[in-house]
DNA sequence: TTGAAAGCGCTAACAG
DNA sequence: CTGTTAGCGCTTTCAA
């Protein structure tokens, strides 16, 4: 391996010279310059990050956290897009990405204390985390790619506009006629759970209608819903027409839930997701969902990690940033039908489609 | 920042001593050791991975490359259970994971120069890419997460059985009574579809029946089947009645085709994918489809990995690893339909579920 | 514009 | 068993 010695010996300048060469340090006298580059080529050199991380007192790298409760989701697109989005951002940068899962067997928060990292961006991470405390005590840099609960923390964060999202899904539904619309959601300590939540009450107080709140149901992330308590709903004298949920997953299980039972969707019932995942699209039929910017959220938060890192971040008022929700109209909703014409759920017209063993 | 100095002075001992400590070198007094960890533990003193690994002469990471151009697969649970699988073991040895994407602005080769990593595991790195040979020269330890091409290169790698998992898809499809069976797949300079191609020959041979290449078709990846020549194939005298794919998503583009004409699958055609994705269990019907263990896939890969920097690799005969693949039935074959019965595209029963714009 | 010397925090010989 | 002395390869004073 050559280094930096070698490089001074073979151009026969000295160590600093070079490093000032390889740092674009101006005050270098052109043609020491260019000698020094030629050199460097000849001889395939490249600074150790390692050496000088150590002597600048700083990693080069950027740790990327991912609860682990979220892998049955991990194969939501959503991930991936956030960890291409960060990734462009820091290799532009030269600096690297290290990626992390929560259930590792090394605590996240030693990352920074062992300087391997020089900050972090946390996808995901469930509010009650008991490292993150720690972490955000440490005084290491971190960006969120979701909200932190408004629990005054100040962190900076980079977000999407589930609230919104839910307003923009409800307003669709009211137009195509449907009034009592279910939510089916994670529990609230979820921030986007919660806010979801809100948008929804938002959407119906703004139409000037009793907030159904016996239609929301809370529903343990990504294990679907509970047949017994949609089928409650259901047999209710005046049942839901849709539902919206906190994500599409939770969607399709939904919409499976109620074919299962004979409903049609949207002929019966309208279902909307969240996410625009990539089952989304391809299921049958496709799924209207709330769309995000993934991509964008996993890059902006880069941005701002490295800003925080450049001293650029004003104390005590960490960035925060929300980024829009795009409902993505598809196959499962329709209009509402008229409350004469509702099916229940014994006269399904076509027979329970069997799934082989 | 504490430092092994600090940790020192404080606790009346040389530098060396604490390092002896942290290392848990055995040639230190039980009562030092005591006192010597009281005192880091007062401290909070962890190690900088930085000098440590200046001082040794090796990054502790490895660095894992994922190919950009697969970037519409990255939503496919088998990335993200790779690096699972991968993150897992390295993090039990204390050795970062540093994910790179192909397209990045840096390229992969020079983080091993920069020493940032001590050797690389490459995911779904397509044959010909060009830093590949440059990193193959420069010596670093690589393993692949898939086979290279038989182009004689002595690389590590771990793969899954595709040729047998296309012999059980077929066997499968035979048993139902399938005899004419087409093969939508990658074009074979992608190795897995040249191994899909083989098992799929291997299986007609063995059952004695001639090789069907008018049923193979060769289709870019993950772009979907073409329409017209799914439509000549099914416009012929005898066509097939049941198709294997080459991954997930190609299998439920086809199905979609298939549907949109008026087929119904598995009543009028069989359908299997490969992989699992989270896809196939969720689409309607759900998909049969050829299984693979992602997540030991990149264990192993990271242990081969582990392996070669310790020394423990046969020079000139790389550790390559086959896991099997395992056949998951699911709701998208079934019985081949009698020659007399079958359907042609004109004749749909059911109208053409039309999807919202 | 350039260079010498010191130091980043750790580990690796080699003594004691 | 423990400490001393050198580095690892780079950057950063401070002079020249």
């Amino acid at each position: 391996m050559t280094t930096i010695t070698d490089v001074a010996k073979a151009a026969n300048v000295s160590k600093k010279t070079v490093s000032r060469v390889i740092n674009d340090h101006p005050d270098v006298a052109e043609s020491t310059r260019r000698h020094v580059q030629q050199v460097i080529a000849e001889l395939g050199y490249q600074p150790s990050m390692l050496a000088r991380g150590l002597a600048q007192g700083k990693a080069n790298s950027m740790g990327v956290i991912i609860d682990q409760s979220a892998e049955e989701v991990f194969s939501y697109p959503l991930y991936s897009d956030n960890l291409r989005g960060i990734s462009r951002v820091l290799s532009a940068h030269n600096i690297d990405m290290l990626v992390h899962f929560t259930r590792d067997a090394v605590p996240y928060t030693d990352l920074y204390r062992q300087r391997r990292v020089d900050g972090f961006i946390l996808m995901s991470m469930p509010m009650n985390d008991p490292q993150l405390e720690a972490l955000i005590a440490s005084g290491a840099p971190c960006v969120f790619t979701q909200r932190i609960a408004d629990n005054g923390t100040p962190v900076a964060w980079v977000d999407v506009d589930f609230e919104g999202g839910a307003i923009a899904a409800l307003d669709h539904l009211f137009e195509l006629g449907h009034r009592r619309i279910g939510l089916v959601t994670s529990p609230p300590n979820k921030i986007y759970a919660y806010l979801l939540l809100r948008g929804y009450r938002t959407a119906y107080e703004r139409h000037g209608l009793a907030i159904p709140d016996a239609f929301v149901l809370h529903t343990p992330a990504y294990t679907g819903p509970d047949p017994d308590r949609i089928a409650a709903l259901l047999a209710q004298p005046d049942p839901p027409t849709a539902f919206a949920c906190s994500d599409d997953l939770m969607a399709i299980r939904l919409i499976q839930l109620l074919q299962r039972v004979g409903y049609d969707v949207p002929g019966d019932i309208s279902v909307i997701g969240s996410d625009d995942a990539l089952l989304a699209q391809f299921f049958t039929p496709p799924l209207t969902t709330i769309r995000q910017d993934a991509l964008r959220k996993g890059s902006m938060a880069a941005e701002i990690l490295l800003r925080q890192l450049h001293g650029e971040a004003i104390p005590g008022q960490p960035e925060q940033q929300l980024l829009p929700t795009h409902l993505t109209v598809r196959g499962t909703t329709g209009p509402a039908r008229p409350a004469g014409e509702r099916r229940t759920a014994n006269q399904s017209e076509r027979p329970l489609r069997q799934s082989r063993p």
